[in-house]
DNA sequence: ATGCACCCTGTAGCAACTACAGGGTCAAGC
DNA sequence: GCTTGACCCTGTAGTTGCTACAGGGTGCAT
């Protein structure tokens, strides 16, 4: 198949597909007598596995280090559980980031009497100097 | 003061200083015979200002608005209102973004067993083809 | 006078793409 | 047989919000 199609197959970007390519995420594909990328249903599932990965959050890096491993059958998932619990941890620091400032936009807002600029509540909780 | 009294003061980096100068978010100050900047009090109000509106994640460009507007003390406050509340409207999103990442890795998680590659059930759910 | 902390400019790097610019290829329709 | 349009190619620059040099100058204390 076709750079394009690969990309619609897999919800990517042609850009994003040859960018993976070019970081050495997704193996080189054969080339058509006219240059075209020529793509296998092994380049498939290895562009799917990212892209689920990367709607899952985990960075480049991390991906990469997942592809490894998974390559290695053999191996022990220990690493894999590793990479995911990390990845879990950072997304809960996140959350607990964003939630707390949520409280504090809905504090700020919840403050706005629809005045003037001049006592607006909003702007003199951004400047917090009398 | 100089760039790194008002750095200290304000929590932020010399570079970024910079950098907003740059941008144009902080206007260009008076310089020393030495050619070093030297701020005042004003200054330091606009920093705290843009420390602040970036601490509650707003963007830069949301944040040059908010000073623009700030500035313009007899306006009505709706804009700044507008602002505020598309930028806690992003928040949530995110925050519900993430909450179902969340979920969905801790699901792939407790499916663990802990076992070889072969069978992990963490790349197995990364790679949902059969 | 010499060391050190600070200041200056300008440029390059980070993540993870995205968007051109400036070309070539291929199949269909007139 | 020629044009039109959709696709493909490479390479480079842009995005956000800084951060980190490199390669220099300044100011003060010892």
């Amino acid at each position: 198949m076709k750079i394009g199609e690969l990309a619609t197959a897999t919800s990517t970007k042609v850009e994003t597909v040859r960018y993976y390519e070019k970081i050495g995420l997704l193996a080189p594909p054969a080339r058509s007598a006219s240059n075209y990328r020529s793509y296998g249903s092994d380049h498939l599932a290895r562009l799917s596995f990212i892209r689920r990965a990367r709607y899952l959050g985990f960075t480049l890096e991390a991906v990469r280090e997942l592809l490894t491993l998974s390559d290695d059958s053999d191996q022990s998932c220990e690493a894999v559980d590793h990479i995911a619990t990390a990845h879990l941890a950072e997304v809960e620091r996140k959350i607990a980031d964003l939630s707390a400032l949520q409280s504090e936009l809905t504090r700020v807002l919840g403050s706005c009497r629809h005045g003037t600029i001049a006592d607006c509540k909003i702007i003199e909780s951004l400047a917090p100097h009398r």
